[in-house]
DNA sequence: TGATATAGTACAATAACGGTGCTATATTGA
DNA sequence: TCAATATAGCACCGTTATTGTACTATATCA
């Protein structure tokens, strides 16, 4: 209902954790859960993810774990989201049924219509790409 | 997947149409299901539900439909979502589980704790706060 | 070789979404 | 008064997504 999933939450977390830790030391998933009282299994789950994604690199075995891959500046919530969540949904034009106008998918990003539907589907994707990880991470002051 | 539903959709088309109206006329469900070529019944649905959370005025019978209660500029996105959606979930406090701090549902707005999670929840709604109709149904050019 | 840790996959319970149908009520106009 | 139109308020259901668990295979370290 217009919320990250709990799957994105736990990404956002480790990755967070990821990044306060550095780029020297690695954190294995049961540190990780252990840390935040959260289900190991799920964020075994999610971290392989990221890991096939590229946000992050493992290293398996025994004081093995997980580093991240990019520098928290470079990471931003859109791709993010996508890579643990699917593709955003980018509904069918809804004047496309009226006949005169077709766009879905990509053609969508150059979609002339203005109907409403694009323009919130447009403002919130342009929202999550500007979100970076490393203001969410540790940020500055929370601005509002 | 962190998009609207469907619903909001729809409801976004509707108010969007009748701000175009006007405040003098007024539009049926059929009327508007049948101009975007949309499905009259969940229409019917959502604009029920506009209705009892006041968005929009409604008049029965022959001749009757809906026309919109307030002005465009006043209706923001964060509101009309929970409205549509119901509230925008606001997960407990990850670090509640850690037994130092609890914070969840209200309490959460004003919860000094800054992980992640709440970050983004944050960031997510002070947006949609400062998405307004107005801008929606037929704003100045698309701007990015 | 054993302990640790990730990789990959499959599976299941629950909740949310998307959509339909029915009955009741109100208004207009013939 | 009667028929047509239109909203109000339910209740329901099939599909999909979310959430979480489990199992097996593989890699690394000591």
């Amino acid at each position: 209902m217009l919320a990250v999933t709990k799957k994105t939450e736990y990404a956002l977390v480790a990755m967070a954790h990821l990044a306060a830790l550095g780029n020297e030391q690695v954190a294995s998933a049961r540190e990780i859960a252990g840390l935040f009282g959260i289900s190991q299994s799920l964020l075994m789950n999610v971290l392989k993810q990221l890991a096939s994604a590229g946000y992050v690199e493992s290293t398996r075995g025994s004081r093995g774990g997980y580093r991240l891959s990019r520098l928290p500046e470079e990471i931003n919530l859109a791709d993010l989201v996508t890579a643990i969540e699917g593709p955003l949904r980018q509904s069918d034009c809804i004047l496309g049924s009226m006949g005169d106008h077709q766009c879905s998918g990509s053609a969508m990003a150059s979609c002339p219509v203005a109907d409403p539907v694009h323009r919130v589907q447009r403002k919130l994707r342009d929202f999550l790409k500007n979100v970076t990880l490393a203001e969410i991470a540790q940020g500055p002051a929370l601005h509002s």
